[in-house]
DNA sequence: CGGATACTTTGATACCTGTCAATATATCCC
DNA sequence: GGGATATATTGACAGGTATCAAAGTATCCG
């Protein structure tokens, strides 16, 4: 029995039957989250940068995008809840949740 | 090293370093294709059936969506090489593509 | 041929999304 | 307080998408 934590909501449960419409549900957004390129990578940039995590200003040259939209892209990937922040001073430090990955994972290694 | 099968498409490898861009738009459209919690459940579906595939008149009444709807869905699955379909009369049998989710596999574990 | 069945395509509608410029907010330091 | 820096939000725009009904295509069978 696998456990799927979303941002403020209860584990869903994935059972053995068929996919449950709610725990479709929950998963759909992580998959959303990682379907944009540009998002792709930005998320890889934060996983490389390990438990320190990285700042916005730090992207946006690499992935040659403006910096709203990088805001934008990190708050995707925030509220999918595969990636959290720490606020230092005037920097805003991204680095991957802790099990961000596990219930999309699992669902592919079904 | 690994490689990335897309539909028509050379194989993208994706390396140690930051993710490339040719790579994020090649993966991108996998994780599209799960993105929608009826596609997501469908593809189980799919998965499920094994070898032998199901048909399309199958799943239109588990998923409560419309006939032309779950055909949609099915194109946009084969279209990012998760599922490949064989026409038998006038059923059309749809089943798992071989190492269709191999490149987000390797992409969630890096 | 012609009816029946399975599937696809088209057209319409409502909604969502990636992007940027402009503006706003937050924090630090003097 | 006020300037500087980092980040967030807003507004606008072009393009994409999930859905259905209706119409089109393909295949089989008599």
């Amino acid at each position: 029995m696998y456990h799927l934590f979303m941002t403020n909501a209860k584990p869903i449960q994935l059972g053995k039957g068929p996919l449950a419409d709610n725990a479709a549900a929950s998963l759909a957004p992580m998959f959303a989250a990682l379907s944009d390129p540009t998002r792709l990578r930005l998320f890889d940039l934060v996983r490389r940068a390990g438990r320190d995590g990285i700042c916005s200003c730090d992207v946006t040259e690499p992935l040659d995008r403006s910096q709203p939209t990088i805001s934008h892209h990190l708050k995707v990937l925030r509220e999918a809840g595969l990636v959290e922040s720490r606020r230092d001073g005037t920097w805003i430090w991204y680095s991957v949740a802790p099990h961000a990955l596990d219930a999309v994972s699992q669902f592919i290694q079904r």
